[in-house]
DNA sequence: AATACAATTAGCCAACTCGCTAAATGCTGC
DNA sequence: GCAGCATTTAGCGAGTTGGCTAATTGTATT
């Protein structure tokens, strides 16, 4: 593996990184709907403003959303909607495979897919 | 947010989280050209063993890979192709957006892209 | 200008990640 | 059975993550 390659996919790792968080996928699923306040987000998601906000630009600083502020508050938009199909994917693994993952949430998980 | 939805989008997350990773990315890559051995992967990166068997036990419990032994070897395959498809996404965000990777390492990336 | 609300930043802490080395397990060939 | 290789497991330590609260910044309203 040459230098270049191995920072490639650190950085395709750091993208990635973004979406590997239950409230980011949550927040993604949700902006896929239309753009959100940081406040409307904080209400659905079950914690503080802050952390919210260290998510959203967690997901701003990689290119997957987008920001606009217009008056007191800030509007989030998808930017990049390919990341869902990230879920389909996703999906089909846990169909497919997943030993610990079928030992713990899958069954459940079947049932509300 | 119910507690059931709650409970889909970490598993989600878990599945994601295997993907954020440099090396398993790379596993990833190179499974899709055939099955290898830990050792044949071990060589091909920079980190010792125990290390790599770590990486690939982690893609292995989420069902992203599956593992066969064949005497004193153990091969691993790529059970879901469809994580490729990632790639091409990533590569989108890669190219429309991220300010932070925009200042990092995006450019030097689109070079050997 | 004063208050109130929206959002971000900073600082703290518990939990996790990922590298390593050492030890354990399993197979092969002598 | 013993030696040797392949792999995994265990245990350690540095660094990161993600939650919180408190403090800061910026806008709107009175």
């Amino acid at each position: 593996m040459t230098a270049n390659t191995r920072a490639q996919y650190k950085t395709q790792a750091h993208i990635i990184k973004a979406l590997a968080h239950p409230t980011r996928l949550f927040i993604v699923d949700e902006l896929a709907r239309g753009e959100r306040s940081v406040r409307e987000l904080t209400d659905m998601i079950g914690v503080e403003m802050p952390t919210v906000s260290r998510h959203l630009s967690q997901l701003r600083n990689v290119g997957i959303v987008d920001d606009e502020k217009r008056g007191a508050q800030v509007f989030y938009r998808l930017r990049v909607p390919c990341v869902l199909n990230f879920f389909k994917c996703v999906e089909a693994v846990q169909r497919d495979g997943g030993k610990e993952a079928r030992q713990n949430t899958v069954l459940e998980m079947s049932c509300v897919a």
